[in-house]
DNA sequence: TTATAGCATTCGATAAGAATGAGTGCTAAA
DNA sequence: TTTAGCACTCATTCTTATCGAATGCTATAA
């Protein structure tokens, strides 16, 4: 267990670094902390012989460990307040009615990028649990649909649909109307099920013709599903920052803002403000990723903002709380 | 005027320069061209005094000069062949026919993206002539409604809008009814106009509550016709050439894909396929853009391919005329 | 006239050495 | 337990030297 002086080193290292990205030397605290250099030194190697900090060489100052951020921010650190302005930003945002509450989200997260100046991923997907509110079928031409399926929360998907056989209008109505009938009420994520078991025996029966409109729909219904967005703010502020002043580091940590799969990756399973740091955060040793999850009007994904290591933990974990209270209190 | 020599003087030097990124000297060209490397020399000063060359210090072999590249695109340059492969698989997504073509676009340029290993954009937005094929409105809850519009192309736009008072279901069907008589078939440019001077007189005429509902509409349809979707393929790609080799320089070109205004700015004016070198990319001076415009299904807009200065002009544009070929074709 | 061989020259790139200084660990005394 | 003192380490910066790829120019040969 830490002292108090301890703590308070640990804390002013961290901080300063977090400022300067330079090694921090004894010298630069011992006003901090009311004693000589020495002292410090001695305090250091302690810190030091509990993985909490590290030399970049013999003769240099100490900057913090992966286990020394971890600490700072499961011990240390206080929520900061957020200052006058930001919230005021912030709230404009949630309380501007004629936008979805899911593009307040996105909104917010690119002020958020603003404000900090690292990089912020919004990973949302309409939830399993919505329940289709309509399925609207408008032709285009004697080969294509489009299949539009509204949600009860408000989420609209479409699709083209591709029909090998003319079909008639008539034909199509009856095919919709049937479907509709059905599947109205149903979850998305239970659609599927039903239509293979209780549309598809109806359509059987009747005009052949509708197999088609069938099959064409089912298709579409399935891909419905998966459907997530992703979106990555401004992925060069986090370039920005000094660790990443090298080229080849740059384009590893931009070429993984485009890999759809680790991208995804980042979807937070627990709740709450969740901290990866550094290697914990599986996208690169030098950042660390601060997310959590949201779930709102048949939307759920996670927001994370990506920042160098060195991160301003405090104050994002501060945004991102706030964030998700305006969500939760909607 | 050029002689054949110093064309193929020329050609020789950007070829090699696209390849490897370096000056070239005299010595190297020589067996190329059958004569000692003086006499390259010689005709090398003559064509940097011709200001289609440029060293990069006194002793330093050469490098085509923006006008060389120019020269070269204009009056050397032959379009390539494709090979096999890269047709197989573009010609697979422009036949495949349950993918919209604007999407069968996309994801071609994405494959180009690859192939190429350079950048490319999509800028699209549907097209000013679409006429309305079906407006829809689905009830969320007392105050929000989703407004769907369908044009007769299949594209598929869809707002959230938040009313103040609280209206009937009857109401809003009325509402939708009126307006959908009278903009069913007039082009998404011309319904601004059509629903102030015709269908909101109607309104007056009928029952208060539908007022609110039309604003809302109103207001919906008015951000329809602006929106335009923008689509950059994997910016790391250009950054991985030499010439984007320092960190600065690569924050500075990441900056610009992440511009909004600069990269709308690409829309391409002209028919044909467009070459931007250099300063005439209004981007960076070491990047060159290929771009042409295109319009198909009631979506217009441009495609474009961002890479170095140093760029494999013959290729690209092969490539993207393949895929305006495809487009214009179906 | 055109092409070439020869040569001094330029200048980037790489490496090696020297000086600087911020910072450390350790020891001995307060 | 704290601190002053001191030797030592090592990144950083600046100089200097060397190497070699390329040039321009000149004089000569075809």
């Amino acid at each position: 267990m830490l002292n108090e002086r301890q703590k308070e080193l640990l804390k002013l290292i961290v901080e300063e670094y977090i400022k300067t990205a330079r090694p921090i030397g004894s010298k630069s605290i011992c006003e901090n902390l009311n004693c000589s250099s020495a002292t410090i030194r001695n305090e250091m190697s302690i810190l030091e012989e509990l993985d909490l900090l590290e030399k970049t060489h013999t003769s240099s100052g100490r900057i913090p460990s992966e286990k020394g951020y971890r600490y700072y921010v499961d011990n240390i650190m206080q929520p900061k307040e957020l200052t006058g302005e930001d919230v005021i930003n912030l709230n404009k945002i949630f309380h501007n009615h004629s936008l979805a509450l899911s593009d307040a989200i996105v909104r917010s997260m690119e002020i958020i990028s603003e404000l900090t100046n690292y990089t912020s991923i919004v990973l949302g997907k309409s939830s399993d649990e919505n329940k289709i509110s309509k399925v609207e079928v408008v032709p285009i031409s004697d080969n294509n649909l489009i299949a539009i399926v509204i949600t009860d929360k408000g989420h609209v998907e479409h699709k083209n649909v591709f029909i090998q056989e003319k079909v008639s209008l008539s034909e199509i109505k009856q095919t919709v109307d049937l479907i509709n009938k059905f599947i109205i009420g149903t979850p998305i994520n239970e659609v599927s099920k039903k239509l293979e078991y209780e549309v598809k025996p109806q359509i059987g029966e009747s005009i052949k013709q509708q197999k088609a409109i069938y099959d064409a729909l089912f298709t579409a219904f399935s891909e419905f599903q998966q459907e997530a967005s992703v979106k990555v703010n401004k992925p060069s502020n986090i370039l920005k920052e000094p660790e990443f002043d090298d080229a080849s580091k740059m384009r590893s940590i931009l070429s993984k803002f485009e890999d759809k799969e680790l991208i995804n990756k980042i979807q937070e399973q627990s709740n709450g403000i969740n901290v990866y740091i550094g290697s914990e955060s599986e996208f690169d040793d030098d950042v660390a990723i601060i997310k959590t999850k949201y779930k709102i009007d048949g939307e759920e994904g996670t927001i994370a903002l990506v920042g160098p290591k060195r991160m301003n933990y405090d104050r994002v974990t501060t945004l991102l709380k706030f964030i998700k209270e305006n969500i939760d209190s909607e």
